[in-house]
DNA sequence: GCCATGCGCGCC
DNA sequence: AAAGGGCGCGCATGGC
């Protein structure tokens, strides 16, 4: 080993696997470690055998050989636990990430599927599953070893390809946001179980509660409550369908957006609330608190880097990026004593970059001065003095202004007015003040009107690329993407100036927010730092428009103040 | 009993 | 001229 790792560092570029007993780098154990030279030998390291940390001064080095991995965000945090460095991301090439940027798409493709692919060679995976605890077999070891092998080929491939696709850039996003994601999951974010299995209790028993008030109300109006031979499951959309059908409801289904227009309905009002219940109990109830780590008591969730096609993370098992907004809930996120909270978003991400996008004047002079651009849009839409706009107005505009990143057209916008924002317009109206809206911002009405017809590549400001047909998709995936790209380099400048910071780690990261934990007594810093990472972050990516970001420390993710 | 699918809905 | 973005998950259902 001593003599090893000097050889390695000379090399241009390493293949990186591991092999572990499980899945979870927490309980389960790093065995193998894997290290393919160009034109040379795969080296293998027993780690039951070889302190793996013998590998640091390779894992630490500034400059030394690029790691290439596939999915190397799951070896990295087995080889955090073992006491490893994570090597600077302009050192770290996945094979995984390459491929999902070459192709696009949210879909994380498996080695041997892109081996298939690229070298157009099969690679048995039978062993993967092995038992890597025990007595390791020759044929064990030459799994091992073609696993790492293999990805020297696909480097020298998916290179090739990236560089004449031009998204090379793309992926060094990529790689710089890499240490960032594998820290996220390795932090994981502080939960009290006890909190959360009290919310959980509640919305379980109002649930129980509205079921009963439920089957009264069917008794009540005289309408048959057994239907299929049984009492009614009001979880059940044709049940539930035919339940209102019997009532004497006209609905073509039981979607919300239906409901909502018989919200005067006793029934339907009743049903309203028992599926807001019923959601909050059965997403965010008992079974949840399996995710909380046993060993860590926090909640380790698995973040993909690029989940969707348009670079945004997405975050499974649980989603973290989807707990119910209720202070209830959120407040279950809170550090234990002595630590504290930041919480941070971009303001109005995606109107900024939609103003950037589409080059509109007015919009780009409004967000220069610090104008308000919700009130802008309602006094230029409604012709009214921006003094005189009212809240409603205000609501209005805010309906205009998601809408338009969206793409919508004047129905789907009346739509959107009337679900998301509670404003009932016709038709007719939608129409006109749809006209009204773009004669404002003449900029937007040529961004949307210069959109080729299609199949057509559509980028984000790092380069990243998506093919698209659909109208709504060329104007949305440049925008909801270059905030993915501003985010991403926001979190790979955590990574780099954390010493900054010494004591904090990064919890959560939801599309425009980012969420770390630090001592209390360094929040004030641990706040300046944050916000100053996401805005340069973000500004690198959009020029023209100032980034703003509000920063605030806080006990819990509800935002109870210290 | 397992799995795929559609619906409905939580988040941004 | 119109144009409804991106996810993950629980449940019911239906096929095997």
């Amino acid at each position: 080993m001593a003599s090893l790792v000097p050889e390695l560092l000379g090399k241009p570029f390493l293949g990186l696997d591991t092999e572990t007993t499980g899945l979870d780098p927490f309980t389960d154990r790093l065995r193998l470690v894997q290290l393919a030279v160009p034109d040379g030998p795969v080296y293998l390291i027993d780690c039951f055998a070889v302190d793996p940390r013998l590998l640091a001064p390779l894992f630490a080095a500034p400059d030394g050989p690029t790691l290439v991995g596939h999915d190397l965000a799951f070896d990295l945090r087995f080889l955090v636990q073992a006491g490893l460095p994570i090597p600077p991301g302009r050192r770290l090439y996945d094979t995984m990430l390459a491929v999902q940027v070459l192709d696009g798409t949210g879909r994380q493709p498996g080695l041997a599927e892109t081996v298939r692919r690229f070298l157009d060679h099969d690679l048995p995976k039978e062993l993967q599953t092995a038992d890597w605890g025990g007595p390791l077999s020759p044929a064990m070891l030459d799994y091992a070893a073609q696993d790492a092998t293999v990805l020297l080929p696909l480097f020298t491939i998916l290179t090739e390809q990236l560089e004449a696709a031009g998204l090379l850039r793309a992926l060094k996003l990529e790689s710089r946001a890499l240490p960032a994601v594998v820290w996220l999951a390795q932090a994981g974010a502080p939960f009290d179980s006890d909190a959360w299995r009290a919310v959980s209790d509640a919305a379980y028993a109002e649930q129980l509660r509205l079921a009963e008030e439920l089957d009264a109300l069917v008794t009540d109006l005289l309408v048959p409550n057994t239907l299929f031979g049984r009492t009614v499951n009001w979880d059940s959309a044709p049940q539930v369908l035919a339940v209102l059908k019997n009532a004497g409801l006209d609905v073509p289904d039981t979607r919300e957006e239906t409901l909502a227009q018989h919200r005067e309905h006793p029934l339907v009002a009743k049903l309203i609330a028992y599926r807001e219940a019923a959601k909050r109990a059965a997403t965010y109830g008992l079974e949840w608190l399996r995710f909380v780590h046993p060993l860590t008591g926090r909640i380790h969730a698995d973040w993909r880097q690029i989940g969707a096609a348009s670079g945004r993370m997405a975050c499974t098992r649980p989603n973290l990026q989807n707990i119910s907004r209720d202070p209830r809930y959120r407040a279950c996120f809170r550090p234990g004593e002595g630590r504290v909270l930041v919480k941070a978003d971009y303001s109005q991400i995606e109107l900024r970059i939609a103003a950037e996008l589409s080059g509109d004047e007015r919009m780009l002079a409004a967000f220069a001065r610090g104008d308000d651009l919700h009130t802008l849009t309602a006094s230029s839409v409604l012709g009214k003095a921006p003094d005189a706009v009212t809240k409603e107005d205000r609501q209005l505009a805010k309906a205009f202004n998601f809408g338009l990143v969206y793409g919508l057209g004047p129905a789907a916008f009346a739509d959107c007015a009337r679900t998301a924002y509670g404003l009932a317009l016709t038709n007719d109206e939608a129409k006109t003040l749809c006209d009204r809206f773009f004669a404002a911002y003449p900029g937007l009405k040529r961004w949307h009107r210069s959109q080729p017809a299609g199949a057509v590549a559509v980028r984000t400001a790092s380069g990243r690329r998506r093919v698209v047909e659909r109208f709504t998709e060329k104007l949305n995936t440049p925008v909801q993407g270059t905030g993915a790209d501003g985010l991403k380099l926001a979190l790979a400048l955590m990574w780099e100036t954390r010493h900054r910071c010494p004591s904090a780690v990064p919890v959560l990261v939801v599309h425009d927010e980012v969420v770390i934990e630090c001592d209390a007594d360094e929040a004030e810093r641990a706040r300046d730092w944050l916000a100053d990472c996401m805005q340069r972050g973000m500004q690198q990516f959009v020029r023209q428009v100032p980034v703003a970001v509000e920063a605030l420390i806080c006990q819990d993710w509800s935002g109870t103040p210290v």
